[in-house]
DNA sequence: AATCAATGTTATGTTTTCTAACACAAAAAT
DNA sequence: ATTTTTGTGTTAGAAAACATAACATTGATT
């Protein structure tokens, strides 16, 4: 019986439980968006037989932390970037071969440029779905 | 921002984010079953604009109920029965205008009889969704 | 033997989702 | 100041998923 506490924590949030209909209500997303994303390959949901998108809510927490990136100016590579970055583990982060200086100046750059921003729209900071799933 | 905290309990088991083909993978009932115990009132699933089944995590934890009664030998009216007396407030509980005693009696008769059951299949418990969502 | 309860199966229609293409406004690059 | 690129909207056509309803089957109850 070990594994089941074990594989909790990962399986429930890995599981592919909605279909996109809901993660449109969840994120307030349009489909096109999210496929977008995952053409990005920001993330990567599973597929039924049939080929129909099913997301588990690790892919809605993605999806309203890119929400989240967008609305601060971040385009889909620096976002893309900072998955891949924050996917990488810790002993070979100082290996980043196939990117070259200029390529990341150029990201960090862009960011930048945005940073100032107009005012802040809620107040309330969006982008996890652990306010609805504890 | 209290709400947040306080709503999540009951949103989290009670939003309607599931199609019935990943209830039955769940669950591992037909579409015929789940239907059924529809028909019989034991679940109450949320509908789209389309009419397609959405459930909430209740729903499933309440299929596998089920389940676990009908393999008892229980039978839909013993479990509704169980469901309606679970549901009703303690406080007019000894009010039960409308079953007959026969009736009752009927049913409890009924639940002894298969009482005596031949060996545990499993030895290990289903009935609770909680093993994967906590 | 006849009935009933729970489930399987099949037919037919509707909703949801898919991919692919074209459109477009705003931002970026030239 | 143009031209390109980005992110998203919209539409069309096809396929998958789901709905209801009817009839079939099987094991238990009467």
């Amino acid at each position: 019986m070990k594994w089941v506490k074990l594989m909790t924590n990962r399986v429930r949030r890995t599981m592919p439980l909605l279909p996109i209909s809901i993660v449109m209500q969840l994120t307030e997303l349009t489909a096109r968006q999210i496929r977008y994303y995952e053409e990005h390959e920001l993330i990567s949901p599973a597929r039924t037989e049939g080929n129909k998108r099913m997301f588990s809510l690790n892919d809605v927490d993605t999806l309203l932390e890119i929400k989240d990136y967008l609305d601060q100016g971040l385009n889909m590579a620096g976002i893309k970037k900072i998955y891949d970055l924050r996917e990488t583990p810790a002993n070979e982060k100082a290996e980043p071969k196939n990117l070259s200086d200029a390529e990341l100046r150029r990201l960090l750059h862009e960011e930048l440029k945005h940073q100032a921003r107009p005012f802040e729209k809620g107040g309330f900071r969006q982008s996890d779905l652990s306010r609805f799933f504890n």
